[in-house]
DNA sequence: AGTATCCTGGAA
DNA sequence: TTCCAGGATACT
């Protein structure tokens, strides 16, 4: 699903694509949908200004003099930003569309309903109460001293705390799984109980993972598509997640699949410790 | 700190 | 027909 490199993929394609285009109309085919907030229709005659990204969230800077609005994206697990032709079919499940200046057509859809699609004023961007909340970006500035400093402290199973967003941002349910096997950690392992060692392993197995994930245009495990409608790579080259009962690709154990903080978890029992 | 909740389609 | 996918939040 979304997380960090599938959502850094989409904002580095809306950067080249659709930076510099104004909002010519909207429609909206599921009209009162839910996952629509803020005055969308006030994007019109509105150029595309900036891309940015916190954790999973997308946030998308429009202007027009001194008029500025940006649009907070968060794609949770189904949602989608699509790029279209102007003739090209509209995805189903669509929320709106923002039909720009070159004819293409800028379309969010969510089957699931759970993502979201809010306008608000640029300068209230750093206050929404989601952003204020979330941990050290992974990929910026996050030194192995942030992260010692927030294992020392948990008690909780390693794991559950690599998905806190308020600890870090961006990181989900794939890459979890995939950061851990490669570090040999446990899932279920205590936090605070990791020896310096195996966490700084983790620590650069972080690192390693997401610019991975990033590099191959994220994962297309299930629903993910980019803002063309292409599929990311990275679930080809998955090391543990969804491999449950296939042999470990370092010590050919098989797999396991347990829930954890709710979610599927896939290690090795016997080279993860 | 752990769990129910939102929601829908695809798989078992 | 039931189960499962899992991001974030609101609960308990």
């Amino acid at each position: 699903m979304p997380e960090l490199p599938e959502v850094e993929t989409i904002r580095r394609q809306l950067k080249e694509h659709v930076i510099g285009l104004e909002v010519t109309s909207i429609e909206f085919p599921d009209r009162g949908s839910k996952v629509l907030k803020g005055a969308i229709e006030d994007l019109i005659g509105m150029k595309f200004f900036s891309t940015r990204r916190f954790g999973k969230l997308l946030v998308v800077d429009l202007q027009k003099n001194e008029k500025k609005l940006s649009l907070c994206i968060h794609l949770k697990m189904t949602g989608r930003l699509t790029l279209v032709d102007s003739q090209e079919e509209i995805p189903s499940h669509t929320h709106v569309i923002l039909v720009l200046h070159n004819r293409k057509k800028l379309v969010f859809s969510d089957m699931r309903q759970f993502g979201f699609v809010h306008v608000i004023s640029t300068s209230e961007v750093s206050q929404i109460p989601f952003i204020n909340t979330l941990g050290k970006e992974p990929l910026k500035d996050f030194t192995f001293s942030d992260f010692e400093k927030i294992c020392r402290h948990s008690k909780r199973p390693i794991k559950n705390l690599l998905l806190d967003q308020r600890k870090i941002a961006g990181i989900g349910n794939i890459y979890a799984c995939e950061c851990l096997w490669i570090a040999k950690i446990d899932p279920r392992k205590e936090s605070s109980s990791i020896d310096q060692v195996k966490l700084h392993e983790l620590f650069q197995a972080i690192e390693a993972v997401l610019q991975e994930g990033i590099a191959r245009g994220g994962a297309s495990d299930n629903t993910y598509r980019n803002l063309l409608g292409g599929k990311g790579k990275y679930q080809n080259f998955f090391k543990v997640y969804a491999r449950a009962s296939k042999p470990c690709l370092r010590c050919k154990t098989n797999i396991l699949r347990i829930a954890l903080a709710g979610r599927g978890t896939f290690f090795c029992p016997d080279c993860q410790k």
